[in-house]
DNA sequence: TTGGATT
């Protein structure tokens, strides 16, 4: 008596019931009788990895139950559902459709896609996977931390037995050579999740820092984000208040560095960092080409001219040294106003860090303090009305003969003091020093990138050789990347 | 002792 209900609901909601109940048996006949959309709850009817499928081209006088015969031959149907206007309910032509397996799916796609014509319309019937439907990245794994020899048959390997890989893929650069990372594709969400289960961090792979980082690749949206980070990263880097900003942290810092020389006796005890002010004061003058700078530029409040003005000039602004008369006035001992840095209660260093009281570390939090607050500033904000946010900086390889990479460098140096020791000779677009990320220490070396390669000739010239404390820094143009490779 | 990457 099953059929006799069967067939009185169907015929009722969907006229086209008896056909589909006497093909498809028990069960779709208890989905009718539960569930006028043909789909109940209560029992999982459509396959974890049912594909939606969007039907184009489908005549206007046709609704979900004229179209129901025509892809029922492929399979048992979840959903299907007519697109109508939202406002005037009008049939837009095409509909979506869901089987309850996937198979039934690709079974009328491959049958029906662009193969036959509806009557009525003079383009044939489109038959496809929805736009909705994931296009595959909540089942698309990237896969980080590769060793660069893995090749895609070793990932596949690795990923093979959590589920069907549909995809997999090696990123490589233009000469071909693994980025040490990739993307997999399964077939499924669930069996993606499970690869991240198993072999997120699960194992370290020869020559590769850290464990094998397995994750949902980016969608669409992060991907749009991380452009636009990138983006605003540049033109942070190019934005005449970070180059005011940078300009005002070297002039602070020599400034500084003058005032320490001046404060240290003559046997007293010359810290690495000390020496190096020290040492870059008389650089500073080298680069001036004026013989030995006055070390002791405390009195009265004007500027030392064999000093600050060359390291504004070295910096390539658009932005005259007259730019400078819009700045906070530089205190006499070469301070920024205390006010304004030191009394809002942050500190980007703990106090307890080694170098906290350094002069180089005091300008560096300078310019940052400044960089936060530009808006506190009247006459910045007159030259620059909106100021764009300055955002933190990310590595940046600069152009051809314009990188640098640094060795020996002070184990206290982070990337903002290596920086600083840069910004003398140019524009600094990025500044790296390579940390250890078990223990979180310098490796002692580290890259600093300028816009142009006369900057970074500039402070090979000047630095390279530069002793600071038992060491002397090596300075030189940082190798390309495909200079390492023997064979 | 040569960019800690990356969608």
């Amino acid at each position: 008596m099953a059929t006799l209900t069967n067939g009185q609901v169907d015929g009722t909601v969907h006229g086209v019931g008896v056909v589909s109940a006497s093909t498809n048996g028990l069960v779709n006949g208890l989905n009718h009788s539960h569930s006028p959309a043909g789909c109940p709850a209560t029992i999982p009817m459509k396959d974890h990895d049912a594909i939606k499928l969007f039907i184009g081209q489908i005549p206007r006088n046709l609704d979900e139950k004229d179209l129901r015969p025509l892809f029922e031959e492929f399979g048992k149907i979840y959903e299907l559902t007519v697109l109508k206007d939202r406002f005037t309910g009008m049939h837009k032509g095409c509909a979506f459709l869901t089987y309850c397996a996937r198979e039934s799916a690709l079974k009328a796609q491959n049958a029906l896609h662009e193969q036959k014509t509806l009557p009525g319309m003079n383009r044939p019937i489109q038959v496809k996977p929805a736009d909705s439907e994931s296009r595959g990245e909540d089942r698309k794994l990237f896969v980080g931390m590769l060793n660069k020899q893995q090749s895609e048959d070793d990932v596949r390997r690795l990923f093979e037995s959590f589920g069907s890989i549909e995809e997999c893929t090696i990123l490589r650069g233009p000469d071909g050579n693994s980025k040490g990372c990739a993307f997999v594709k399964y077939s499924s969400h669930a069996e993606a999740q499970a690869a991240i289960g198993a072999l997120h961090g699960s194992q370290t792979m020869p020559g590769a820092s850290s464990s094998l980082v397995v994750k949902f690749a980016d969608t669409d949206k992060e991907r749009t984000i991380r452009r636009m980070q990138q983006m605003a990263g540049q033109m942070g880097i190019f934005n005449p208040m970070a180059l005011q900003f940078g300009a005002y942290g070297a002039y602070a810092q020599v400034q500084q560095q003058a005032a320490l020389m001046a404060s240290v006796g003559q046997g007293g005890y010359l810290s690495p960092m000390a020496a190096f002010a020290a040492a870059q004061m008389q650089h500073m003058a080298t680069i001036n080409g004026l013989p030995g700078a006055p070390l002791t530029p405390t009195s009265g409040g004007s500027t030392p001219p064999g000093i600050s003005a060359p390291t504004v000039t070295s910096i390539p602004s658009p932005i005259s040294v007259n730019g400078f008369t819009g700045m906070p006035p530089p205190q006499a001992n070469g301070q920024p106003p205390a006010e304004a840095v030191f009394t809002n209660g942050i500190h980007h260093y703990p106090a307890q860090s080694p170098t906290a009281a350094d002069p180089l570390q005091q300008a560096y939090t300078g310019v940052q303090q400044y960089a936060a607050y530009p808006a506190a500033y009247g006459q910045i904000s007159q030259a620059f009305p909106h100021p764009p946010p300055i955002i933190p900086q990310q590595q940046r390889e600069g152009p051809e003969g314009c990188n640098l990479f640094i060795y020996h460098l002070p184990q206290e140096f982070g990337d903002g003091e290596l920086m600083q020791m840069f910004l003398p000779f140019g524009n600094v677009i990025s500044s790296k020093v390579f940390v250890d990320r078990a223990t979180n220490q310098s490796k002692c070396f580290g890259f600093v990138s300028f816009d142009n390669p006369g900057s970074a000739q500039a402070a090979i010239q000047s630095m390279n050789g530069f002793q600071i404390g038992m060491k002397r820094l090596k300075v030189q143009l940082k190798r390309p990347k495909d200079a390492n490779r023997p064979y």
